[in-house]
Formats: C-alpha cells, structure tokens, sequence
DNA sequence: ATATTCGAATAAATCGATTACAGTCGCGGA
DNA sequence: TCCGCGACTGTAATCGATTTATTCGAATAT
C-alpha cells in the first residue's frame, strides 16, 4: 500500500506538502501542486482513512442504528441516509438494535468507539438510553421515527397521530360503526400516538370509544392473531379493521382468510405502512403511507446541518403520512364499480 | 474522551500494561492486572478504534456492497451478514452500488482506503470490476449471489437454473402449454441462469422453446409492462407466466389487472422471490424463495474463515431455492377447492 | 547594501494504541 | 558470592496523516 510518504518522496518534497495539496490548503505553489497530483496519480495513492481519523479525532463515517434492516418500513430510510451520506463523502455503518437496550447501548459504545462524525438512530425508549453517552461524547445524534426525553436531539418524525386519524376517519365515513384497531407494543411511542389518532377520529365521527375494540398485539408474536381471532368471533364484531404497522398486517390477513371474513365486504381495512404487494392484496389494501425515503432524507441532512455549522438548537421535523384509498376499505360496491375497483385514489394532503 | 494514558496514569502503570491487560496477553500479575481493571471501570475507558486499526493495519469494519438495500431480496441477507460480524465483534459499513461500475469502483476505493477487514460484495459485472485492487490490497473478498470471473475469490450463489426448472416444470405440470418467462436485464448472471434453467424445464416437458414467449424486460422500467402487454394482447397468448423477479412481479401484476386477466383461470403464475404479502395476493402467489438469510450467513461464515486461517483456496458454496406453490399457478379449481386455496404446499426439497 | 517582510516549504510534534526491545527484580545453581 | 534466567514492566518506535512551529529564500523597504 503506498503512502504519503511515497507521494513526497517521488515528488521531491515533504509530506506536510502532498497534505496540503491533497485538502486544498492555499499556500503551494502551481508548479509543486502539479508534481504532487502526478506522482499521486502514478501511485494511485489513497488517504489512509484511519490515521486521517485518528489525527483529526474523527472518520468520514456515520453510524446508522435501527432496530431491524428486515423491516421493510426501514429500508428506504436506510436507503436514503446512505444516499445523503455518499453525496457528501461519508460511509454509512449499519447496527441492528433489535429493541434491545442493552444492544442499543453496545452499539452506541462502539460507534463512539470508532469516532463516527454522526449518528442517527431510532431511540429504543424515550428515557432509559445511551445517547447521552454519544452526545457527551460530542457526537452530533438525530433520531429518527421516535422522541428522546433525556437528550435534546434533532428528530424527525412521522404525524403517526394524523395518520392514524385519517384512516379511521376514512372508515367511519365508509360507513363503519365498530371500528377496532389492532395495536402493536404500546411502550414504543409511534403505536400510542396511532392509538391516540384512533381514539380522536372516533369522537370526531361520534363514535364511542370500546375498550373491547382495542386488540393489543402483546409482545408474544402469536398475540396480535389470538386478539383478532377473539374479535372477530365475539358478540357483536367489529365492521372495520385499523392495523397499526406492516408487521401486524402480514398476521392479521391469514386470520382473516382462515375465518373467511370476507374484505370489504364484511370488514373494512386499512393499515399503517404500504408494501411492494399491498396493491394487490385482494381489491387493493388501504393504507397509510408513511414517507420513508423522505424520513431519512431529512434525518441525514439535519446531520449534515450538526456538521457544517455548530447549531446546537434541537430541531424536530415532522412529516405528514398519506391516506391511499384501495379497494379493502371501499363499502360492497356495484358490479361496475368493482371493474375499477383496482385503481387507487390518493386522499388530498 | 479518556484514553489508555489516562488509564496507566490513574493505575500507576505504563501504556503498554494497559493494552497488555486488554489484549489478555500472559505475563501480566494478578496485582496489577486488577489495578488496571478497575481504573477502565472507574473511567468508562473504551479503545480508540482508530488508533487501533492504524497500528494494527486492519479495522474491525467490514464492507457490504450491494446494489440497493431496498431491494427485498437483500434485506435478509444483509441482516444475516451484520448478524455474523455481530457476533465476532465487527462491524459492517453498508453500500448501495446501484449497478453502476463506478459506484462499485468508488466504494471499493473507499473501503480499501477505510482498511477494512474484510468485503462482501454483489459484483456488478463478471469481468470488469475493481474488485481485484481490494485482493491485491490484502482484503479477504467474498461474492455474493453473483459470480466474478477473474479474481479467485469465494463465492455464495443461489441454484437459479434450479429454481427456474423447478417453477416452469411446475407450471407444465399444472397443464400450461404455453409458458411465457418475464426475463430481467441478462447483463446479470441470476437471470442467465434463470432463462436457462426455463428453457431446460420446457425441453424436459416435451414442449418447444418459442422466442415469441421470452418477454424481455430490457433495461429501462417501462419495458417488462409493455413486451408483457404485448404478449397478452398477441394473437397466440400464454397460459402461463414465469417472472424471473420481485420487481418485475411488482410490474406484471399491474398489467394483468388492467387487462382483466384472470389469474390463475386465464393465466398461471410463478415468480422468483418472494414476498411479504405474496400468500395473500390473489388465491396467493406461487413463488421460488430464496434462501436469502442463509446467503449471508453463509458469506459471512467463509469471510471469517479467511480471516482466522488464511485459506486461500477459493470455495464456491450453491445454495437451494425453494418452490412454494400456492393459487397462482392451480389449474382452475371447484368451489371446494378454493375455500382452502390459501394454504401454501411447500415442494419437496 | 542591509534590514525587514512575506510566502513557500520543511521539520517535527501529534493523534492513541500496539509491540519490539530493554531494563529490573528475585531466585536458583555453580 | 556471582551469574544467568525467567517473569514482569517500562521505554520508545511505530502505524500514516495533519498541523504547528520553524527555516529558508526572495522580494521589498530603508
């Protein structure tokens, strides 16, 4: 591996010099600047990343730490922090959380560990978190989907209440009078603020309020499965379904489909985050679109703003989900409306 | 930020104690070895990664290059690789390629200069690509999913051609006589081998290999709507579908609704990848899974052979795809029949 | 002609850990 | 008693780039 040291030696002068062409220092003149990007060029020597790192207490990496790559609500906010990052000579370090504090903080002590210029990360608990540890560290942090209490961050987040209270309003002008909602882990902020919009969307329809029509998903995976199932063989059921996440969709359907509750026409649904297949899930699934890409897009460029300028003021940006209108929430329909039933609508903003 | 000179201060020893103890290299007194230990604990002292990695000449980093993680396909297999480095102490930059050469250039530069451990890498091209400047740099290099034909480096790949045969073998069986494939960009070695393994299943059924019936997606998005649109709309039409990938499902199936073919009564349908909400589309989709998890477990187990012993013997390792029938692709069914349509058959191995 | 000033380039310190080499101490054998 | 050896521990060089302090030389001022 060739370095520095070869680059000034080749072109007759001292390593302070190739340095000092290297970042653009003014200060060298044209001829000297000239010998050193040619012997740069004939060795096709690279900065070694760790000593420039090492010396300037800081590598050109960020750390990205998510709870779990395999969902697939993440995989366009990972995408797009790689994005910004790349466009501004960073490399993105990608860490598995998991939901797990204990993870969380492992990877927060490695991050700082390796000097990352920044970090972003979906916060596993408002208030028990090892953030503090990396913001002391003077490691500029914004969080991403979920609010810190302890620290002051930049964050971002999704209106999870507007969205929620968009999709049950939909139902209930659908004409839905027992609307449930199948509720992922309460502890995790974004489910309470679905819950919230739930709740709020009913008052506003004059709906009452039944606790009997919160299905709560528990932690157990079989849980979210077992509360439907109950639901729907209980007294009197429910007429629609609000879902609260991807993950619960993907457990509700096979219930559904096994008790051959028939969708829309005996249960209307809509669910939180859309898929590759949602489109095509019967009629089409209604949901709420939340805006990954744009999550991340906006989390990488507040780190960008940590890096550039010193302004230390927490900001926090939320961003509006989007109503999809498809065929799973649209009240039985006529023979002719059922030809066209496939195409969505887009709610207005 | 606390460093190992703090630590030897406050526990009266020198540097080169402390990083004995750490390091857990023998000669070190039970005495001093305790002093040591709790002025780390006293002070919360973590290493300096890349202080470490200088000296050492290798970080505890490794580098995936794919080509975009919001591909489905790689979800898993990147959680599998990160799940491995995980566990053996690394940690993994992540980097979208995009199937550009010179992104995959870049990055490999970056991560060369970054002293990575090791590199996972889905190869844009057999032939020209840059990874031989990270083997000649010393850095154990591991293919994924794609195979490189000019360095010699181990190599993690799918059975396309098996997975393939499989699917178009299962159509013919199911009574389809003319079989249409929806082929991806044959630039990439997968949909070579997809296409191979189709046209060895319809020659192994008795039935004729039609040009006409290799839909060509061609590089730009729109072409896999418009050849299958074509098709559907030609005097002779299919009666069923082969789709060599997740995206081009995501494709195909807006065109067929559009065109109201019915699917499985007008067309059966098998495609490579699964997906989230495949059981449920339609009667559910009838799909070739891929062993997407173990991919990366398995790179990642050989990128840690070659890093303990240095066994230079390049090791290919083919893993099985698994065919999952469901409604898509059963020959038109009785009313009984379909009540229990939704409950998928796993092929025999 | 000499002192002063300014710009360009170099020498050397530095970042924080690892490690080759050197030094110290205690103890057993000659 | 003295030498040698092994077991610890310390000193200092090292990894490769950045940056401060310094030197050098030419241009300008006096």
């Amino acid at each position: 591996m060739t370095t520095m040291k070869d680059v000034a030696l080749r072109a007759g002068v001292s390593t302070a010099t190739v340095s000092r062409v290297i970042s653009g220092t003014a200060g060298v003149t044209e001829d000297v600047k000239q010998r050193v990007e040619a012997a740069i060029g004939a060795t096709g020597y690279r900065p070694n990343r760790l000593a420039r790192g090492l010396r300037r207490q800081s590598s050109m990496v960020w750390g990205l730490l998510i709870s779990d790559i395999r969902n697939p609500f993440f995989t366009d906010t990972v995408r797009a922090v790689e994005d910004v990052a790349h466009a501004y000579g960073y490399s993105l370090v990608l860490c598995n959380s998991d939901e797990d504090l204990d993870k969380e903080r492992h990877y927060i002590d490695v991050l700082t560990a390796e000097r990352v210029a920044g970090l972003l990360l979906t916060p596993e608990h408002e208030d028990r978190t090892s953030v503090a540890a990396a913001v002391e560290a003077g490691v500029p942090v914004v969080a991403v989907d979920r609010r810190l209490r302890t620290s002051t961050v930049d964050t971002v987040l999704v209106d999870n209440q507007h969205g929620a209270r968009q999709a049950t309003r939909h139902l209930a002008e659908q004409g839905a009078r027992r609307i449930a909602v199948l509720l992922g882990d309460e502890r995790v902020t974004p489910h309470r603020e679905r819950l919230k919009g739930y709740e709020s969307a009913l008052k506003s329809a004059g709906l009452p309020v039944d606790e009997e029509l919160i299905l709560r998903a528990g932690t157990h995976s079989a849980g979210a499965a077992e509360s439907l199932r109950a639901a729907m063989l209980g007294t009197d059921p429910p007429d629609a379904l609000f879902i609260s996440n991807n993950q619960l969709t993907s457990r509700a359907l096979p219930v559904l489909d096994g008790l051959g509750v028939r969708v829309p026409d005996d249960l209307l649904v809509a669910c939180f985050d859309d898929l590759p297949l949602a489109p095509f899930v019967g009629g089409g699934l209604t949901v709420v679109e939340q805006p990954t890409y744009d999550l991340g897009r906006r989390a990488a460029e507040l780190l960008i703003d940590q890096l550039e300028a010193t302004a230390g003021i927490a900001r926090e940006v939320l961003m509006a989900p989007q109503l999809i209108v498809r065929g799973s929430s649209r009240r039985a329909r006529s023979a002719r409306d059922r030809a066209s039933g496939a195409s969505p609508d887009r709610a207005a903003p």
